[in-house]
DNA sequence: CTGACGATTCACT
DNA sequence: GTGAATCGTCAGC
């Protein structure tokens, strides 16, 4: 059975322990076409205005960047390269900008929905796999930012499973070498040996 | 108002 | 491995 992650599970100072918890939950989303979900199996932890991969590094508060520095269990969705919605959790206090990219899911439920969505003939790795191609699966749009996840649109969940902490690989985070000392960070956390985990699996 | 560019993906060589 | 797609965002004028 399924248990809705609350405001307190996002609303904690450690953005990287979270990251990390994060791997082995349940990604839902509830839209028009239907029910669709998946298994986390790769996040980013994003330090906020000490890190340089961030977006709001330095505090750089803007439109799009503010909803990070809401309150905790919201959903960040922005464009990227102006084609791939990714979908990040805002957790910490307000004003505390922290947030986890959410990476890749392996799928459980609404396979049919999530190729209808991707136009995909096949139903291989790369359903769910990298940050855009999940969002387009799980129906994630840049118009849903802000969103409460604690609502029941989009929603991350438990169901009991747990990963071992030797099956956890923590590395460096995707595409921020322009973060300097920061890309060396081990900010990256994925499931060993899972097929859904996007690119450079090392 | 303008220009540069990105927490990516995919087709093609 | 390389390069194009594609457009909202943001700094700078």
């Amino acid at each position: 059975m399924l248990k809705k992650l609350d405001y307190n599970f996002y609303n904690r100072e450690d953005v990287v322990q979270i990251a990390r918890e994060l791997l082995g939950k349940i990604l839902v989303t509830r839209m028009q076409e239907g029910f669709t979900s998946g298994r986390i199996v790769e996040t980013e932890a994003y330090c906020g205005v000490t890190d340089r991969a961030s977006h709001a590094y330095n505090g750089r508060r803007t439109a799009r960047t503010e909803i990070m520095f809401n309150d905790a269990g919201r959903g960040y969705v922005y464009l990227c390269y102006g084609v791939h919605h990714l979908f990040n959790v805002v957790t910490n206090a307000k004003d505390v900008p922290h947030a986890i990219l959410i990476r890749a899911v392996e799928p459980l439920i609404g396979l049919d929905i999530m190729q209808r969505r991707t136009g995909k003939q096949q139903n291989d790795f790369s359903l769910t796999s990298g940050p855009g191609n999940l969002s387009r699966a799980l129906g994630i749009e840049t118009r849903l930012s802000g969103i409460d996840l604690t609502g029941s649109t989009i929603y991350i969940a438990e169901d009991g499973y747990s990963i071992s902490g030797n099956n956890i690989v923590a590395t460096t985070r995707v595409g921020v070498n322009y973060a300097g000392d920061d890309a060396l960070l081990p900010y990256r956390f994925y499931v060993r040996g899972n097929g859904y985990v996007s690119a450079r699996k090392h």
